[in-house]
DNA sequence: AACCGAATCAACCGCCACGAT
DNA sequence: CATCGTGGCGGTTGATTCGGT
């Protein structure tokens, strides 16, 4: 037996929101809030919608605030620090970002800014990638309201040569993406920031 | 102008945390 | 303490748009 949906599947409407919609949403929103329950708000406002899609229109592009568009230079350098140091925590690091939401920041992360740092890699992970994220609080990290701790087991990177003759860290991007925020101090993920053009390349020092 | 692959982004899915009972 | 319901989150999908040929 498996878990109870959280509305009726076969009576809700999918896809793309309409104007309509949109405007019953957020005048009902305006009228009465949320009140505390999503699920049984798109009945009371006349929405053929699931509560949860109800809930990520509303926070995502109706909420008051919601800033669109291009991300400022200013912008790619929190996302880029925040994000190395506790990973993929959209809606945390959204919440340093004033009018930005979590879906668009983890887009523009996905879209543009890893390939800004990472360039295109290639690789697939390794086959002895392992990733496992424990949410306990252990580990804080200055100026946010939540600790995390993390452990991981992860293939180490690759020492390779670079042009000026010192060793580096090879990485494939996905075990990066990890190594971030599990393997890395602080202060060295301050390092891996300032040095994003190494990173285009694959390559960084610590 | 037509086609096709790449890029973008809105929206959905499923899991987990947490509060209420 | 156990169970249940809901909110919230991150990952993923798929429709649409864009750009190159």
């Amino acid at each position: 037996m498996g878990r109870a949906p959280c509305c009726d599947k076969g009576n809700v409407k999918k896809g793309p929101w309409s104007p309509e919609e949109d405007a019953k949403l957020k005048h009902f929103i305006d009228q009465h809030g949320t009140g505390g329950n999503w699920i049984s708000l798109p009945h009371k406002a006349g929405l053929r919608r699931c509560g949860k899609s109800c809930r990520l229109r509303w926070l995502n592009y109706l909420r008051p605030n919601i800033k669109h568009g291009q991300f400022s230079d200013d912008e790619d350098r929190i996302i880029c620090t925040l994000f190395a140091s506790i990973g993929s925590r959209w809606s945390i690091i959204a919440a340093n970002l004033p009018g930005r939401t979590d879906n668009d920041i983890k887009n523009y992360w996905n879209t543009k800014l890893k390939k800004k740092l990472f360039g295109i890699l290639p690789q697939r992970p390794p086959s002895t990638f392992v990733h496992n994220i424990n949410q306990t609080p252990a580990k804080s990290f200055p100026g946010l309201g939540t600790s995390y701790s993390t452990t991981s087991s992860l293939t180490a990177p690759s020492v390779v040569q670079s042009s000026d003759g010192s060793s580096c860290n090879q990485f494939s991007q996905s075990n990066m993406d990890s190594y971030f925020y599990n393997e890395l101090g602080d202060d060295e993920n301050q390092k891996l920031i300032a040095s994003s053009g190494d990173i285009a390349n694959g390559l960084f020092h610590f």
